[in-house]
DNA sequence: CGTTTGAATGTGCACGGTCACAAATGTGGC
DNA sequence: GCCACATTTGTGACCGTGCACATTCAAACG
């Protein structure tokens, strides 16, 4: 019976190399994929090393390459919907490059919690991070603080810097506005999101410019939190004028809400008022009535962002950098404005 | 002018000792706390750190101490708000724990995926695993692997082995049945989530457990797979026959998509129908009507899950295993049943 | 057959911390 | 002033891997 006692330490490559009868250097080696290593000595250590369950030690492996293979994310509402799923393609597209992710979440959006979360990533010598914190105030804090690795976001700026790779909001802004004016609605309210957040601003300007171009008054948008909570709210009040036919909300949460309150106030949907929203959620298409909302593909965002970041950090090739154009879903939620 | 060229390589241990004119280890001591350090010595170090914006290299600090610091997530459909929510609160108290959290995703269940998933996790030498994948397989990989780390897992298989916290599924399940037996329904139908999953299973026994107890007579629960449109589709077969007033689904999003269906064939909630689902994800209020559901608190669930981790792995002070009890949230889908 | 060349392998050290132990320094009692 | 003792500081080795360089080996060439 071969002394398989669990022993107190886990195998090193030195010990693969006394059982291979090579030296350490060969066991990295075939670690390596080095070229020059004679088959026969290759398929010798491997055998070693799956005898052992040999795993080479990351740290170890990090020290002496002063490079840890792992990227940071900084996210903040981590539990939604679009920046959750964001996360999990960038994670797998980490994976995938033989590459570890690192998490932190902005707690708040102080520049100390901003700047604390930077430094738990930074303590653990990330080589790339990707902010998922979509909140304005988060680039300042990024800015200032002149950090030592390479970073991208996943929410443009819109061209102040290049670190940005993001779907095109205003494009989708404008396809949604776009939609209502054809159908024939002349006043159209806005419901934004917080006004910190850059998609907030992105499709405000978004529906703004498309408003313009097509010649329609507007009123100055109303400025929510994403909740469907505050879309509700938000309804109701705005329900007590009702000068308008239609909403575009900045996101489906609040579109759900603002429904909410427009049948709480015995009206149709789209008959008197129509909806639009933006994100196209799963369930967006079992609200009462189905929404008709902009369709943003996260997965897709995350997978480039990652892209784009390894491009960074290995300055490989020029990849593509081209903004992800939404898509218009309609659904039931718009039509015509009752005259 | 200091001499502040951007060095090549971070400022280590030993430049710091060096400008302090302290030894190395002297230095070392000060970043550990030690209990014998002269305060004037200390703050020397300090000093001198500070202005070399000195970072201890967690690499190396991993290597020497033989311990990584890190914790490993293993999540599938981290996308979704309950794992989304209860990671968030994980990553929170990891990190107020002085922990890195590393996370995988599941791309798929198969034992493969789950064991090539383990192994990114076991490569950067995490020293504990939070399991957040609620299939059942999973568990049965994680036995047979003999994970060398201590492990806890969101959803307890319910006393097989020691490695769960959960909210207590069995009992949220018995408290929506019971509401809908308590408003005189005696046809309930039960659409569960998929068979594999371990709160599906509990779900489905609470239900089960309740019809029983209270003696009402039950058909055979509906497999779905937790998406709204399954809900849709489900609840179009379920109204072919219509021998039924009161649905209780699994999960939130598969009401959702019951109860459009549900209007869809012309019928009113709760007039024809009750419904009552699970989770209470934060639009579930504003769903039309506002949606009857049982709340998990996931974050509360995220934060105890790490307690017990980190106790496992500290062999600290016993923790407080105890299940979290959901709460029934009583809103306009439910009412009695019409005769 | 000696020389050149390239592939295959070995040697020793560096990476940046921590640990065990030794040494120096301070403190109090007699 | 000397000793016992606690506090503070220093020395050197070590963690597991990769790198630069040295060495061995085999084949090819004149």
């Amino acid at each position: 019976m071969p002394a398989d006692l669990p022993k107190s330490r886990a195998p090193s490559i030195r010990d693969v190399a006394r059982l291979a009868g090579v030296s350490h250097q060969t066991v990295s080696r075939v670690l390596n994929n080095h070229p020059s290593i004679r088959d026969s000595t290759k398929a010798k250590v491997q055998q070693v090393m799956d005898d052992l369950q040999y795993r080479p030690n990351r740290a170890a492996r990090a020290l002496s390459r002063g490079t840890s293979r792992t990227i940071g994310v900084l996210s903040a509402s981590s539990s939604q919907y679009g920046p959750a799923s964001s996360i999990a393609a960038i994670q797998d597209a980490a994976r995938e490059a033989g590459y570890y992710v690192n998490t932190a979440n902005l707690t708040a959006v102080d520049p100390e919690s901003i700047e604390a979360a930077l430094d738990h990533l930074m303590l653990q010598s990330v080589e790339g991070i990707v902010v998922i914190a979509p909140q304005m105030r988060v680039f300042d804090v990024l800015e200032q603080l002149s950090i030592s690795v390479p970073y991208v976001t996943l929410q443009s700026t819109g061209g102040l810097n290049d670190h940005g790779l993001s779907v095109d909001q205003i494009a989708g802004a404008r396809l949604a506005t776009r939609h209502l004016i054809d159908l024939g609605h002349r006043n159209i309210y806005h419901l934004a999101g917080p006004q910190d957040w850059i998609e907030a601003e992105a499709r405000m300007r978004g529906f703004l410019d498309e408003m313009g171009a097509m010649d329609v008054p507007t009123t100055a948008p109303i400025l929510g939190d994403w909740t469907a909570d505050f879309g509700y709210y938000a309804g109701r009040e705005l329900l007590r004028v009702r000068d308008f036919t239609a909403i575009f909300s900045s996101n489906d949460q609040m579109a759900l809400g603002l429904m909410h309150a427009i049948r709480d106030a015995g009206l149709d949907i789209p008959g008197d008022i129509s909806v639009v929203g933006f994100d196209d959620i799963p369930e967006s298409a079992h609200f009462w009535p189905p929404l008709t909302t902009v369709r943003q593909d996260f997965a897709e965002l995350g997978r480039r962002c990652m892209d784009l970041l390894l491009d960074d950090i290995t300055a490989g090739p020029v990849v593509d950098r081209s903004a992800i154009i939404p898509t218009l879903i309609v659904r039931s939620s718009t039509g015509p404005p009752a005259f």
